[in-house]
Parts: structure tokens; sequence; C-alpha cells
DNA sequence: TAGATTGTTAATCGATTAACAATC
DNA sequence: TAGATTGTTAATCGATTAACAATC
């Protein structure tokens, strides 16, 4: 195919397809849905997958399968199929979960601790290293094994502990703050839960904003009109 | 238009419009943030808007907002624009706002408590009536205000109170169970935050399943690729 | 009326699916 | 080798954008 003939010889395929080829927003949603069932498939023992038989199992077709996977280069084999283990690992590492990024959860309330309990981050790679709140009755305090400190040293930890990752479960109010002193201690990605869209693009950090009552009304919109739209399933 | 000529003075646009056209799951999807939007613009003391205006304000085309608003009918006026509390009322009904549906949460963990402790339900017109668990320490218990009642009873509660939606934040395990539960006992909707693809399809039951970790991974994506993919708002 | 802005068609763009040649 | 299944092109489908006529 032309784009690739061109190229030939000076980079390889793998190569020409992530530098050349831009990655549609819409394969890289499906990224993380792959990873999990990759990772059932794993955990199950199954050593070998074809797109068709995962295609099955995840509702999609086979050439959406093959075609995503191709975004990134040759994950398969021909006459074989995928080996599990090997896609597993590499579209975990596309995802970032070799990084070994460092977050902090700003935000001790429920949504804060709710996270912080959880295996979310451990089982993606990230490392949560401390919480932060403005609550005096909590600071200096522990929870599930992590130091809450003041949000006013926020700043300062960041910097100090080389931290990749904010977590924002604070009020609506302050969300914007405290992005603002991350971003500026050189956190590179922020992982918003305030109700409100957070964007930090002239600091070149990364916004993920989670809204979950977008995802209530989706619930209700599809009981209303009866469900026959299938299954609204979201990401986050 | 062939379609609407066909059927002109049989039923009106709108009816065309909703009961003809099935409108598409990308703009049901968008439908959540603009009420958001138009919510924010109401509290403003705004009365009317154009696509224009809020095509800057919301970062989309003007002429996706009009072909969107179009598909439930005609929610603006040539020359004038659009009343801000009337097309966000209107889509606060298409989004089944107004049909008091009931909740209850199964699950009274961290993330149930912040589930339960916001006005998340209450914002968007869905009523939480109580909360489950199995662990006798919170049963018979109350949290902000709603009753801990214990998860034997889930099935006949939901019968005698007329449950419509579920949601789920008990552990994977027994994520299934709870939700045929409550699917036998006439709810129509489930908000599954277990960390499973649930699908009660052949019982008609609606599923909103909500993966955090997903967005945590695009988050991590975007991060390693440098962001240059703008930022991937997701929904929940 | 003139100006503004929607509603709606047509054109474009991108994503998904189908088909099949390459190759393990 | 024959069979299986990917990688990859081409065809289809759907969603977005542009343009403009309708109309307030």
């Amino acid at each position: 195919m032309e784009r690739i003939d061109k190229v030939k010889g000076t980079f390889d395929k793998r190569m020409v397809d992530i530098e050349k080829n831009p990655v549609s927003v819409a394969v890289i949603r499906r990224l993380p849905r792959y990873h999990r069932y990759l990772g059932d498939l794993l955990r199950e023992g199954k050593l070998r997958i074809s797109s068709a038989e995962l295609s099955r199992i995840m509702g999609v077709t086979a050439s959406q399968i093959r075609q995503d996977f191709n975004c990134f280069g040759g994950f398969g084999q021909q006459g074989y199929g995928y080996n599990v283990k090997y896609l597993h690992s590499k579209i975990g590492e596309l995802l970032g979960m070799k990084e070994g990024y460092r977050a902090v959860i700003v935000g001790v309330g429920n949504l804060g601790k709710a996270l912080a309990a959880t295996h979310m981050f451990e089982r993606r790679g990230v490392n949560v290293i401390a919480l932060f709140d403005n609550d005096e009755r909590v600071i200096g305090t522990e929870f599930n094994g992590f130091s809450v400190y003041d949000v006013k040293t926020l700043g300062d930890f960041c910097r100090e502990n080389n931290i990749h990752i904010g977590v924002l479960t604070v009020p609506k109010e302050s969300a914007y703050e405290c992005a603002l002193v991350m971003a500026d201690a050189g956190v590179r990605g922020i992982w918003n839960f305030a109700n409100m869209e957070l964007s930090l693009k002239e600091k070149n950090v990364v916004v993920q904003n989670v809204h979950m009552g977008d995802s209530l009304m989706t619930l209700c919109f599809g009981m209303k009109t009866g469900g026959e739209k299938g299954i609204f399933d979201d990401q986050v």
C-alpha cells in the first residue's frame, strides 16, 4: 500500500504504523476492554485465541479486532491466531501500565476513600503514593495504609515525589485550583471526578473528566425507551 | 424530504422523528452533556442561546448541535435560537429525569456510600429508597438518612416498593446474583459498578456497566502518547 | 422588511465490515 | 502440503460537517 511502500527500508512497519498512522480515538477507547477480556482469558489458562473466537466472546466483529490490533503492528500470527499472554502484555504496555506512574488522591471523602480502597490502581501499574485533604480531622491520619496530608503541601509533595497523576475527588469549587497546583508541580495527568469539565491543555496536562451522572442518565434513557438500543456500555 | 412527505398528514413531524428515525447512540451519548451545559447556562440566568454560541462554549460544531436537537423535533426557533429553559427541560425529559424512577443501592462499601452521599440521584430525578448489604454490622443502621437492609430481603423489597433501578456496588462475585434477584423482582435497569460486564437482555433489563479502570487506562494512554489526541472526556 | 438563525439536505469524512491474498 | 487465520485492501455504512432554503 502506498504509504508503507514509500518508507520501506527506512522504518519497519510498526514504526510507520505508530508514527504515521495516528490511531483513532475509537480504537484507543476499545483497548482497555480488550485488555480486560484478555486478562480473563489469561487467568482461565487460555494460551491462544483467534479473532473469530474473541469476537464471539466480546460481541464485536472479528474484522474490527484484527483492524484494531493491527494499528499497532502485527500482534498475531497467520494460521495460529494471537498469543493471549503476549497480546495482553502488549496492550497493557500501550496503555501505559508499565510506565510506573505515581499518583496522589486529592479529597478523602467517600469517593476518595472508595478509590483508595480498591486495587484499581495497582492492578493497572499505577502506584498511589499519598492522600490529601483540607480537613483537620483527617490530616495526619491513615487510610488503608496511605497517609493523609494537608492539601496545602500538595504542590511541594508532587514536586519532591515525582507525581505523575492527580486524582481529584474534591468538591467542584476547589477542583480547578488543585489541578493548577499539581500541573505547576509537574503532574502530567488529572483524573477528575469533580462534576465539571477541566481543561489544562495550555499546561500540556492530559485530563480525563469523569461524569458518573451522565452514565446514570444514559441508563434512564435506555429504560425509558425500552432498551431497544441495546446496552450502552460506557467506559469508566 | 421523502420520508416525511410520505407520512405528512398522518403523523406530525415530531412523531415521525421519534418513531421512524431511530436516534443513534452517538447522539444519545451527547444528551447528558448538553443537559449539563444548559443547566449551567440556566443558573447563569441565560434565557436564549444560538447553536453558534453553544458551539463555542461546548467545543463542538454548531451543525452537530442543530442536527442533534432536531432528532427529537424542533426545539428551536428560526432567527431566535433556543430557549435555554425549554431546551434544558426537554432534554431532561428525553433522558427520563421526569419518570420518577426509584432506586436501591446494593453494597454499602465505600463506593456505595459515596454514591448515597452525593446529590447525583435527586438532581437527576431518581429517588434512592434504600440501601442493602450482607454485613451484619451495617444491616439495620442508617447512612445519610437511608436505612440499610439485609440483602436477603432485596427481592421482596423491590417488588413491594416498585423499584426501577438497582445500583450494584457489590463485589464482582455477587453482582450477577443480585442483578438476577432484582430483575425477577421487576427492576428494569441496573447500574453496575462491579468490574464485570453484566447482561440481562433475556430479562429485558437495561444494564449500564461502569468501568472506572478503563477511564484510568485511557488517561495513562493519553499521558504516554503526550496527549496529542486531546482530552478523552468520558461519560460516567 | 432585513437580519438572524434554525431545520434540513447534500457533501465529506471516518469508521466498520467484508473479502481475500499472504503466510504461518 | 493443506488448513487456518492473520494482515490488509476495498466496499459499505454511518456520522459529521457544510451549505442554504425556510422562516421567525
